[in-house]
DNA sequence: GACACATATATGTTTTAACGTATATGTGTC
DNA sequence: GACACATATACGTTAAAACATATATGTGTC
């Protein structure tokens, strides 16, 4: 392994080659989200989420927080200037993307209503 | 096609997520360099740098140029910020990267004696 | 046109990654 | 412990990428 020394960049590459990946990216730059919420402004089945959501946390992009039932992932703090570097083009690229910037939108409204029913939730115990 | 409209970073990471393309767009980063030189540098079969080099070419990472029987590859310019800034931060990781540098020296020899190939064959015409 | 050399592409095969679906794990409530 | 819900992983299938090898193209020389 690792007979060209160049392992590292090109993992990231990978990872990032990957349209689900990069529309998770764009609605966790906006702050941090669990995965049912990710998955319902994605209109994708939460297996797949959880799957590269999983991937993209192995290789260090994301960091996850476990809250009771839910797990909520965020945009991971990276030392790593190449990272940075990259997730910032990303991040701007993405900001000037209309399509993205209306999943953003959508996650708004999604995460509020499911707050508001893991609200409910736990006014009912 | 283009359902999410994520795909131009999509095609950008996959194009870099792979160590044999690093590795040319690490030597090219040196400069203009022909097939015969990069792939006797990297001591791989001449048909795996052409596919790699065309694919780079097709995704407008670089540009070639032919002359008389050599073809001359370069970086492309980028207008793109995504790209530039992409390809700036790969660059300064390379850079600190041993076994990268010491691909880059490998090229200057091999393009000196392939020069002076080049050279002698003109000479005898 | 015949030949040599540099480069490109085509072909068949193998590896890798994404997928959908099913199922397992983990947590809170009763 | 039984159940409901959120999330994760396992499994079998399908699609994409990389590969080695063979062959085609393109250019200069005679």
């Amino acid at each position: 392994m690792e007979k060209t020394g160049a392992s590292k960049p090109v993992l990231l590459f990978r990872t990032l080659s990957d349209p689900t990946r990069l529309r998770l990216l764009n609605l966790l730059a906006a702050g941090e989200a669990c995965v049912c919420d990710l998955h319902e402004t994605l209109r994708l089945v939460q297996p797949k989420v959880s799957r590269h959501l999983a991937l993209m946390r192995r290789v260090g992009l994301v960091e996850a927080r476990r809250n009771g039932k839910w797990m909520h992932y965020r945009l991971a703090k990276h030392g790593d200037p190449l990272v940075r570097n990259i997730l910032a083009g990303l991040r701007a690229w993405m900001r000037q993307h209309p399509r993205l910037n209306s999943e953003r939108g959508r996650l708004e409204k999604v995460c509020c209503r499911n707050d508001k029913a893991k609200g409910r939730e736990r006014k009912r115990s």
